[in-house]
DNA sequence: GTCCCACCTGGAGTGAGCTCCAGGTCAACC
DNA sequence: GGTTGACCTGGAGCTCACTCCAGGTGGGAC
């Protein structure tokens, strides 16, 4: 099992290395291992957690339903449909955030094609 | 030409009437038509204005850009070619978005049905 | 006349989500 | 032994986009 340093979790993520600090502070992410200098040694485990955050984050989950999942992970398999809930609950709102933007997106085409028509 | 109340307007566009008056303040939104009193009355250019910035803030265009954009517009038909510009670029991130977005709710799908199968 | 209500103004305050800073540690390289 | 560089901590500061507040006006219903 291989670990990764600051420098690396923030390649492979993209996080930067103050908001991985930031996230570890406010517990959505366990605190982290440290090596015999006190330095942050991150596990396979939490980089793909991390993948997770991103991905909940990236399609507009706040931080405190992140955090509230996050505490349902730590609470242990009897809260896996809860968490299932939690999850299709987002997933809902993702599909109406995506259709909502496609219509947006045709209003956008629509101007564009005027303007066009007038230049 | 009809004008709307301040009420009619937040029922109409769905913005508050704090925001409405805050995008005046900032030059989002031309100076709007006082009646005697001192009161807003929004003509149907405002009403419609209204509806191109929701469409634009909904899909992730910041304030900054908006206002480049209300600049052009007030800046007359020569500057068509640049809100082409402009719109184009956006509707480029907005496709963007809804890919990525696509892409992460695979993901999240890939997720429930994992936690599915361990249930 | 007085009450309420919708509205006005300028300016302060808020919440989310980071981002930056000062001052320090440790290991490695010259 | 000095310097560099990656990292540490606690806490302050920042940006964005509003949102709220105090104190006031004008018009209509009772």
């Amino acid at each position: 099992m291989s670990v990764y340093t600051p420098a690396e979790v923030v390649e492979e993520t993209g996080f930067s290395i103050d908001t991985l600090r930031y996230y570890e502070k406010i517990g959505l992410l366990d605190r982290v291992e440290r090596n015999a200098a006190g330095q942050r040694r991150f596990t396979e485990h939490d980089v793909s957690w991390l993948g997770t955050i991103r991905c909940l984050r990236d399609t507009g989950m706040p931080i405190a339903e992140m955090l509230r999942f996050a505490e349902l992970v730590r609470a242990g398999d009897h809260t896996i449909t809860d968490r299932i809930k939690l999850l299709e609950e987002h997933d809902r709102r993702v599909e109406e955030q995506i259709a909502q933007q496609r219509a947006q997106q045709r209003y956008i085409r629509t101007k564009i094609s005027y303007y066009r028509s007038v230049v």
